[in-house]
RNA sequence: GCCCCCGUCGUCCAGCGGCCUAGGAUCCCACCCUUUCAAGGUGGUGACGCCGGUUCGAAUCCGGUCGGGGGUACCA
């Protein structure tokens, strides 16, 4: 990566570990990632997991190699080594929460003492109870947490201390008047203060909440464009409030250099934008989850997509260039890519189109290029179940890029190659009973196989004396070429559907050709009920 | 309930007051090609939620209405 310019964006994309990389997420990643790659800025990965019982090494290990995977290259975060080892890249770092706590802390320290929150020793039991009450209209309102009503009088306060009662620290939001939000793709929100909750920023325990966490580490590591999920839209007066508290006298760079983690750069100022991307939905238009099938970028990768397809489907889930093209290189899409044009409402993802999109790029992948990518698929790497086994023999790559040619136009996803490479790959074929029992039983078809046998034991083994071999029979047999084709295809492929026939036994070679149809002939002979 | 957002073919986008009898992609259908399946080619079905207003003229601007979504956590 370049030196990035002194105005260079920096953006992020901080998720929190679940292991599971939400497709909405990878959105919103590749969008950050495509403004900072459009504008010469910089890419930062953070990991938020300020939940840290939930959030363990694995689960980590799995998002950085989900994000790698996708092609999102980030520039300031965990790296996953080729080792498999952990590490970071970047001078404002950590870029774990979970190994920020001493900031959080701090930070919350001084906003306390500058008198900006206050204690609540409610439990959430108690909480829960009042909330039901104010939404059921037995309370005062609507359940709208603010200093007023919710601080502890002094009496009351002192009592649950006494008693050691745990309590919280709720951020002060002004009791009434307006926020501003200018947003780049929404256009300026406003929100009235008198409906907006006081938020925790410090659980009970002393550990950091989202809003705390999350608006400290953009301001620490100089984030200047928050481009996130809509469900994100109504949390941001506060981060907007908290964003001023922060910067007001130096009050992070305090904590800051409290806590001895690097200092913000002097061309770190104040967060300038936000973008609030609009939802991924089903096609049902709720959000998008597990009822709607695969939501992880995992599921994606083992069904067989290409990560390019994904940026490039993704990428138009809200957006799409100037003149319209869907079919986007990465270099387009971050020539062309541009926040202001991204659309403001909930966007859909639609498997079909996305695998219509993959199959068109399997066509255009260089047939070597696809022969690697098919490895994986049949030798246990991304699927369970397995052809090959991890040292593929160059014999066997052999046979894998002699069939790609005969496969690569009618796949749409990699994973399909199961439905193909089988016969080819194995000693042994199958025979698919629905075929044998549509085909076999045809007149002709018995035939058809021991004549093939014949004609195909002299002539020359390559695809046009194979063919012309064979476009013989018809006339011989005197039926159509589609009788004399079907049944040999079952025979050798196991299947009535299958890659092209003349192409299929070359590949296959003339001992095996020979052995599976003289094989399928009492099979036919059975089938037709003159076993 | 309250706050916020959104509303063009089933779906994703184009459309920024006349070029719109609304365009492309995907899906679906038909036909062509064809040894199966695909791929490819050609054609077709299919949308401005509704009501008012502004205007010579509205998918485009305004208001309302209806519908959908998100939030309303000591999750993020």
């Amino acid at each position: 990566m370049s030196t990035p310019a002194p105005t260079a964006p920096r953006v992020r994309f901080c998720p929190a570990p679940s292991g599971w990389l939400h497709v909405g997420s990878v959105r919103a990643a590749l969008y950050n990632w495509l403004h900072a790659r459009h504008h010469g800025g910089t890419f930062v990965f953070r990991i938020e997991d300020t939940d840290a019982t939930r959030a363990t090494e694995d689960s980590m290990r799995s998002m950085i190699d989900a994000l790698k995977w996708i092609g999102l290259d980030w520039d300031e975060g965990p790296q996953l080594e080729a080792d498999g080892s952990i590490t970071t890249r970047g001078d404002y770092g950590p870029y774990r929460q979970s190994e920020r706590r001493a900031l959080y802390g701090a930070v919350a320290r001084r906003l306390e003492a500058a008198g900006h929150t206050y204690r609540d020793h409610r439990t959430s039991e108690e909480l829960d109870q009042w909330r039901a009450e104010q939404r059921t209209g037995s309370g005062e309102g609507p359940p709208v947490v603010k200093a007023s009503t919710f601080e502890h009088p002094a009496e009351e306060f002192e009592r649950l201390a006494a008693e050691g009662r745990p309590a919280s620290l709720r951020l002060r939001t002004p009791e009434d008047g307006e926020v501003v939000v200018t947003d780049l793709v929404r256009g300026v929100v406003r929100f009235d203060w008198s409906a907006i909750s006081d938020p925790v920023i410090e659980r009970s325990d002393a550990s950091a909440t989202y809003p705390l966490a999350n608006s400290v580490d953009d301001l620490a590591q100089g984030i200047d464009l928050i481009c996130r999920g809509e469900d994100l839209l109504s949390v941001t007066p506060r981060q907007v409030l908290l964003h001023e508290l922060l910067l007001a006298d130096g009050l992070l760079d305090d904590a800051l250099s409290e806590v001895g983690l690097p200092a913000r750069d002097p061309s770190f100022g104040p967060v300038q934008a936000f973008a609030h991307l609009p939802m991924v939905v089903g096609m049902d238009r709720k959000k998008l989850s597990k009822r709607h099938g695969s939501v992880a970028i995992q599921e994606f990768r083992r069904q067989g997509f290409l990560p390019e397809t994904l940026r490039n489907y993704l990428a138009l889930l809200g957006w799409a260039p100037a003149d319209g093209r869907e079919r986007l290189t990465d270099e387009e899409m971050i020539a062309e890519f541009d926040l202001r044009a991204v659309g403001r409402s909930p966007a859909a993802f639609d498997v079909d189109k996305l695998t219509a999109f993959n199959g068109e790029r399997i066509r255009e992948l260089d047939p070597g290029d696809l022969a690697r990518r098919l490895v994986p698929f049949l030798d246990g790497t991304e699927l369970e179940e397995h052809l090959l086994h991890p040292p593929v023999s160059s014999e066997q790559l052999a046979t894998i890029t002699g069939l790609v040619p005969l496969i690569q136009e009618r796949m749409q996803r990699l994973d399909e190659v199961w439905t193909y490479a089988p016969p080819f790959l194995s000693a042994q074929v199958e025979l698919d009973q629905a075929s044998v029992d549509k085909v076999f039983v045809k007149a002709g078809a018995v035939e058809a196989l021991e004549a093939a046998h014949e004609t195909l034991h002299h002539c020359p083994w390559n695809v046009a004396a194979i063919e012309e071999a064979l476009r013989a029979l018809p006339e011989e047999l005197g039926i159509g070429f589609g009788k004399v084709a079907q049944p040999i295809r079952v025979a050798v492929t196991g299947s009535s559907v299958s890659p092209p026939l003349f192409e299929s036994l070359e590949l296959l070679g003339r001992a095996r050709s020979l052995e599976r149809i003289e094989a399928a002939i009492p099979v036919a002979r059975a089938a037709r009920g003159d076993g």
